[in-house]
RNA sequence: GGGGCUGUCGGCUAGCUUGGUCUAGGCUUGGAGACUCGGGCUCUCUAGACCCCGGUUCAAAUCCGGGCAGCCCCA
């Protein structure tokens, strides 16, 4: 096959979902289901997750959380009965309506998310103080039947998530709990995806159904729209009054509890994509790859292919010991070219050539997927120079999408500001806002951009509400989204 | 949400305007072999397809309707 039938035949700069389209496919992460919306997640975004659900499950066991399962059908009475909750989903919940040949009774929705089936059975458990907290995450797939266009990863029927759900004594421990856990999903996201994010509360309006605020970490993609990469949600007491939890303190009064939940999915490895992603396929961080190095032998016709391929399986052995994930790829069938463009297309951080040169000189070949950058060194400074490397490329690559973040935060006074540097660059528009959902709608109805964040921590004002002229009274981000 | 468009061997595609030459061509991949190998090398043999349902017609990959699936653009 021709090279730029195979490759990736679309610049990134050039046309964006195309280039995205095709590195998703090729690279041999997805592929379509023959299902409407639905996807399917191969061995390579597979083990991208498993990776992402290794890195979570660690940090969130060593904070005292457990993992458990609980079923996929939620019947409608329990959906029903946090009303905001219910107005929010309902639009896209699948329903099931009949099992085998009878019609069921009450139908039963597929999971859109898990906060009421969960809490059913919350009420049932807790009945003391010495019962909280409880932090219990599951890691599943949940189904929202989107009307709109779909896209692999970004916006599908089905994905994969964790959804973890917290039941605390205190207001105070459940805000702690949220605030700890966004922290977990940042640390996650920056140093390990190596894809920099904001942070900060929803509005009102973009808050997650039943609670009481959400807080949430938001991406840039080059393209200029903004990705929600994650969320953690402070339910307050809204959940516990209509599930009844309550419990009997150290005051021995009645309390209804105070819950969190928080997710992130499979979008992110769209977001993976796109950030780092070039025209040559993927680009994966170090810290998050399947494969952080391959070797690849150059065999040659009246060279001693033994010695090569015995030096190949020292490194590799080498590198393996060292904690590197490393491949040797010794397939006899590919040429070394053919094989360097896979594994570039799948986004593997370092390539090792070993070469009848690199015998003869006790050298190796290596190759950076971020820059191309070649370099040779000597065989027995192999495991250093790849350790060092992996962690450059890591920081290359983070300090690469933040740069870009950063160039892509426009800060503007006016609504003509706002409107000229969301069509000329995207991105993140910093605004003041006078506070009214009339003036977020009415944005979002000309421009197509919501807020996406209010910072934390409140920023300094510099100018009236850019919408209304009124009185300005926060500073927040904005952005068109995903 | 609105608009444009697509579906042919495993992948990329030619053919469709103007129905018959299509027993559907090419490249690539798969299998067998040879030859190679520092950027998708080359050769031989071999295997392999008109998305589904219906309609028009003597005749449909081609025209029409519906379905299913997908892409792109704009909001």
């Amino acid at each position: 096959m021709k090279m730029s039938e195979m490759g990736i035949t679309v610049k990134k700069s050039e046309n964006f979902s195309e280039w995205y389209t095709q590195v998703v496919l090729k690279s041999g992460l997805a592929d379509y289901a023959p299902i409407k919306g639905c996807m399917i997640f191969r061995e390579h975004s597979y083990a991208i997750w498993e990776k992402i659900q290794e890195i979570f499950n660690k940090k969130i066991k060593e904070k005292g959380h457990k993992n458990v399962y609980f079923p996929m059908f939620i019947p409608e009475s329990f959906l029903k009965k946090e009303a905001e909750h219910f107005e929010g989903f309902v639009p896209e919940v699948a329903w099931v309506t009949t099992g085998g040949n009878s019609k069921l009774e009450e139908r039963l929705a597929v999971r859109p998310t898990s906060e009421t089936i969960m809490y059913v059975t919350y009420a049932k458990w807790i009945r003391s103080w010495r019962d909280l907290p409880i932090k219990l995450n599951q890691w599943c797939n949940i189904v929202r039947w989107e009307t709109s266009a779909t896209r692999l990863f970004l916006r599908t029927r089905e994905f994969l998530w964790q959804e973890g759900h917290t039941a605390h004594a205190t207001e105070e421990e459940a805000d702690t709990e949220v605030m700890e856990i966004l922290n977990i999903y940042r640390d996650l996201m920056e140093n390990y995806l190596a894809i920099p994010v904001l942070a900060g509360k929803k509005t009102e309006k973009e808050k997650f159904a039943g609670a009481l605020y959400t807080t949430a970490l938001e991406a840039l993609m080059p393209d200029g729209k903004v990705l929600q990469m994650g969320t953690s949600h402070n339910l307050g007491q809204n959940f516990a009054k209509v599930f009844d939890i309550k419990f009997i303190g150290e005051d021995e009064e009645e309390h209804y509890v105070w819950q969190t939940s928080w997710g992130i999915s499979t979008r992110m490895i769209g977001g993976l994509v796109m950030v780092h992603g070039d025209d040559k396929g993927l680009v994966l961080p170090p810290k998050i790859t399947p494969v952080q190095a391959v070797i690849i032998p150059i065999p040659y016709k009246n060279v001693d292919t033994e010695s090569i391929m015995r030096k190949a399986n020292e490194i590799f052995e080498k590198l393996q010991k060292n904690g590197i994930s490393v491949v040797l790829d010794d397939r006899a069938e590919y040429t070394p070219g053919w094989k360097f463009n896979e594994w570039e297309l799948k986004g593997v951080p370092i390539r090792i050539e070993i070469g009848p040169r690199d015998v003869k000189e006790k050298q190796v070949t290596l190759a950076r997927r971020d820059t191309s950058e070649r370099l040779v060194v000597k065989e027995e400074k192999t495991v250093d120079t790849v350790t060092k490397l992996l962690e450059e490329i890591q920081n290359t690559l983070f300090n690469k999408a933040k740069k870009f973040l950063e160039d892509h935060t426009t800060t503007v006074k006016t609504f003509d500001e706002f409107k000229e540097a969301l069509k000329k660059k995207g991105g993140f528009i910093r605004a003041c806002w006078c506070s009214s959902p009339t003036c977020e709608e009415k944005i979002k109805e000309e421009t197509g951009a919501t807020i996406r964040l209010l910072p934390f921590e409140k920023e300094k004002l510099f100018s009236n509400c850019v919408c209304c002229g009124g009185e300005g009274k926060e500073v927040v981000y904005f952005g068109r989204a995903y």
